[in-house]
DNA sequence: TGCCAACCATCAGCCTGCTGACTAATTTGG
DNA sequence: CCAAATTAGTCAGCAGGCTGATGGTTGGCA
């Protein structure tokens, strides 16, 4: 019999039987996976370099850098240890309002950042510069992100 | 100047100036995150339900299975303990060749299973029924999955 | 036959998500 | 003006990816 969804078959071995968001999973884990042995050279996680691109028009606090990057507060703090802890951040009490901590790129922070972002990976060619793929994306993050970082 | 990718900008917090990659990952991890909410109230998790979904042609090892759901074999057996402790799944020694474990979903599995994949998500209507955008994530797959699991 | 390579599963440890609970600092309101 | 509520950051612990290393089985080949 036909499958409810239309686009799926009940044939486990077969991919194209997935739900979409196990093909979106398992696509994002691959990529971010390919992505991540291309960085390691750097010394640098995608995680990582994300916060580095968050940090580009200056100093934010630590609350301010998990809305951004759509992470939690919690999952930012880490991310931030190791990324001081490879000197690619500073982290300093805001002064005037000592519960913030104002996170900043450091130099070789800086420098780390501007050498990746014009690195390409042929791995993805072809594969992600489809507008209508990203509207797409885009088009979920704004649905699921809404209840949680309303911004 | 341009951006040299044409779909980015550099205000860092533009979502749209993200690269694809993190738009991909960021997706996924909110919709496998509104996607476990549903499942918590039956004590399963995405990546369970994925073995089960892998199972419904009859036992396996734990190799095939981790094949199949493209992920390792050290983690399919974590995933696996989580599964066998929740009694979802009957891990076996094969008797024909003792290095393997044969796994099979046990009758609460198959129940669990066949309540699941009738649910739906209101949270994802419209969003994951589009055929051109599942087969833009099975060909990122079949691509990157390629050098990993060529089967 | 016997031995060694390959294969299967697992352990240890790392990363980055998450939740829940806690402390310190600030803001608010009676 | 002080107590309560809110905000910022962190700790503890779980999940599920990953790599590297280990031990038990098998199987092939000398």
């Amino acid at each position: 019999m036909a499958d409810k969804r239309g686009l799926t078959t009940d044939d486990p071995d077969d991919m194209a039987g997935w739900p979409t968001g196990r093909l979106l999973v398992t696509a994002a884990r691959l990529a971010e996976h390919a992505f991540s042995a291309h960085l390691a050279a750097h010394d640098i996680t995608p995680a990582g370099l994300s916060v580095l691109h968050a940090l580009g028009d200056g100093p934010h606090s630590q609350h301010q850098l998990a809305a951004r990057c759509r992470v939690e507060a919690q999952t930012m703090s880490r991310t931030l240890d190791r990324l001081e802890r490879s000197g690619f951040v500073v982290r300093l009490r805001d002064e005037s309002d000592r519960r913030r901590l104002l996170v900043e790129r450091s130099p070789s922070g800086s420098r780390v950042y501007a050498d990746i972002d014009r690195a390409e990976l042929p791995a993805f060619a072809g594969l992600f510069d489809d507008g209508a793929f990203r509207k797409h994306l885009l088009s979920i993050i704004d649905r699921l992100a809404g209840a949680r970082w309303q911004d």
